[in-house]
DNA sequence: CAGTATCCAATATGATACTG
DNA sequence: CAGTATCATATTGGATACTG
């Protein structure tokens, strides 16, 4: 497996270059949210738990940069910000599914209902 | 996507989960090698570019708490340890592979002919 | 051979306050 | 609304030396 640079940074092999575009804690959930419709940045704040204004910024602009998601700025006021998912994006998500997919597989090998959990977040409101 | 919570860790989604397992810089090359054959210590360090004690024993531990590698200690002088996939590792050979595809056709967008690097990396001889 | 131990730098993440 | 700025902590990774 050789090495491989783009725009001056190493990777290791092609799954070290995949994770640096869809890896880390936040990029994910944010991935996931624009998948069926473009977003605003409070909607995605809002809709992600826990994840904190610098962390949603820098996953949107890493994800940017890598050109996965685009943004829209529209001049008015107060300002309306429209993020969605690129070709490239839309070209990830099915990956992602597959991982999330073999997620759940392991997860319930561990005991642990995924579905059902989100049933029941479904029926508390939220 | 609910929180999940294994052994007193949270994850955020199933994503954040299996990455959790094969993810960061040095799980999957270790993986990767033991998907033909199990190997020794000292063979997975020279077969790996740029790991470091450190970093092999760290991923070595991890892969085997998370139930994906095994390792058989045999004892002679010098002590002779092998490393193997579990049948959970190799369960997630398909999602390396899989992954690692989706590299490769990425890098070939960028103009990186990652299967022409790893042919003239083995013309040179290594 | 198969690791440990130690020190250090860089990065990731969180918490809080502030702004055009 | 859509961010920045600052401070603090935790984790990651590298380098080097040492060991049963």
């Amino acid at each position: 497996m050789p090495d491989v640079f783009i725009h001056n940074q190493r990777f290791y092999n092609p799954v070290d270059y995949v994770l640096q575009l869809i890896g880390g804690t936040w990029k994910v959930p944010v991935l996931w949210r624009l998948r069926k419709r473009s977003l605003r940045y409070t909607e995605l704040e809002k809709d992600i738990p826990h994840i904190s204004q610098k962390m949603l910024t820098k996953a949107l602009k890493e994800l940017e940069a890598d050109g996965l998601v685009s943004k829209t700025t529209f001049a008015e006021v107060p300002p309306r910000v429209i993020y969605a998912l690129t070709e490239k994006g839309v070209y990830l998500i099915p990956l992602v599914e597959t991982i999330r997919n073999y997620g759940i597989e392991l997860l319930k090998e561990s005991g642990v209902d995924y579905d059902k959990l989100i049933r029941e977040e479904q029926k508390t409101g939220k």
